[in-house]
DNA sequence: CGCTTAATTGACACCAGTCAATACCCGTGG
DNA sequence: CCACGGGTATTGACTGGTGTCAATTAAGCG
């Protein structure tokens, strides 16, 4: 137990890129497909837990690209009922889709960073880079992969199986600290009430189900959002995606890697890559005209 | 009731062309984007209730586009236990997307007809065809949009409103005769087994709230196939999809009466017309040649 | 130190799944 | 014409899990 406190520290920060709350870094290059996103502080912005990030009644002219943090698609029913139908995690982009329905909005589940891209910029590149546009529709494809597990396990998995696969995936998608004995501990940056109202359930029922899957020695209760996963490849069983682990998770966590790639060597030099093509990548030092670009 | 009997014709034959299942049409014309798909007689392929379409395992060379009928698409969980995750109706295409996972898979619930197309032709026209690109993203948000619908729903809905949910948007993709007084006649295509697996429930649930609708005076029990909807807006908003129902029926009800303007005249002429570009729609009275630009 | 918020625990009711039996429809074949 | 059989729909009885409500504890913070 005391051992493990001395690895919880992984946890506090936000999200992914912890360098990223340095004060004012001024300039990043992030990569999408072949082009480059470049954003300077001027584009960026940094959402508070709960902040809205886009709603159906605003036109919202804006993509966002998110470099760190956790987004949250919900829709309300009319007893007030909150349901979350899908996350987006770093390196995905969000609000290019058509508007959605006045019911329907983006959220930040935990403290996020984003940068914002206009539309029709954006239009233009995906029709121009084929190789942009592929990347943007394998993002998609991971997407509606997870939406279609989802809308399965919530009709076919009881509340204890899909937290227990919730669970298991999060150890691509969150703080994961493997330890020597191929248990770890995780960090869980979501609410418990996003954790109930993504698994379609009750905050009263996750927190039984914790304390139940404690019981059974499957993880370890460190404190309430840190957990020591005493059997992974038991959860992913329970949770039924034990064969589809990889797949569901691979996307995520190459993008994840990819963008702390980017920023934990962001320390040295102010050169910024801008380029649409493969090959045609034009080191640009003026950062002014570098996020232009790609406002 | 026997003035409804008058009406319930309309019921069979099968999904939405009965003039398709005149013995061999050999050609057709289908719009899809500004460029239109010519499949002769060679390259349909009609499937009847439960066949499979598209499997995680086999390769899948194919792209589908549906002509008629309805597909489904579900997982099975370990125990038996299917889910549905979504419907495909005429006009959209299936099987473009990443290979799925072998526990997922595409099947005819209905009696249907399919055009094969090749994946890589389809590929190059993507590509190359950006209103084709534009349309086909259209499928895909609606599709997207039905997947988000069905995940809420599952969570924030009971059963006995998923269905209203349902009968209210049946109206718009199943056979369905409004009556003068305002109530209409819906037949119901898909099986109940199927009905209870999208909608997360069982037959023996959905029996008992179909009586209980009747019993509200909200539907009539023509047959176990064939309801008489009292109220349409009552169901749409016990279903709380009121204030979406136009947008999420428009697109299906668009291409399923572009398909039936298609398919209605096909007695006349055998010409065939094949384009990539809209305006530059090329008359072709070979079928073999044609069929070839888009096999 | 008292406040607010989050997490936990307990008691309870109710809905919906499960299992089993029956009714119904629609073919076939006698 | 009726009897039979297979599939589907319906109905009933029962039970278990999960939401709901309420109370308690714990933790963060001014």
């Amino acid at each position: 137990m005391n051992q493990l406190s001395s690895v919880t520290p992984v946890a506090n920060g936000h999200a992914v890129t912890p360098s990223a709350r340095a004060p004012e870094p001024a300039r990043c290059s992030l990569p999408l497909g072949s082009a480059m996103i470049c954003g300077g502080a001027r584009n960026r912005e940094d959402r508070a837990p709960d902040s809205k990030v886009l709603t159906g009644c605003a036109p919202g002219q804006d993509v966002w690209f998110i470099r760190s943090g956790i987004l949250r698609l919900q829709r309300h029913a009319y007893d007030g009922h909150r349901q979350i139908l899908s996350l987006f995690f770093p390196g995905e982009i969000v609000g290019f889709d058509r508007q959605f329905g006045g019911e329907i909005s983006i959220e930040a589940a935990t403290q996020s960073s984003l940068c914002r891209i206009d539309r029709r910029m954006f239009q233009t590149l995906v029709d121009e880079d084929s190789t942009l546009r592929a990347d943007f529709f394998r993002q998609k494809q991971d997407q509606l992969e997870r939406l279609h597990w989802l809308t399965w396990s919530l009709a076919a998995l009881g509340p204890d199986e899909r937290l227990c696969a919730l669970l298991a995936l999060s150890t691509r998608i969150m703080p994961y600290q493997p330890l020597s004995d191929g248990t770890g501990v995780l960090s869980v940056q979501l609410p418990r009430k996003d954790i109930a109202d993504l698994l379609g359930t009750t905050v009263e029922s996750i927190s039984r189900i914790v304390h139940r899957l404690a019981g059974a020695r499957i993880i370890e209760i460190i404190d309430p959002a840190h957990f020591r996963l005493l059997d992974l490849p038991g959860l992913a069983a329970r949770g039924q995606i034990d064969s589809i682990f990889e797949k569901m998770t691979f996307g995520l966590a190459n993008r994840r890697s990819q963008l702390e790639h980017v920023a934990a060597p962001a320390a040295t030099d102010p050169v910024c890559l801008c380029g649409r093509q493969a090959g045609l990548l034009t080191p640009v030092n003026d950062r002014r005209a570098a996020s232009d670009i790609l406002v």
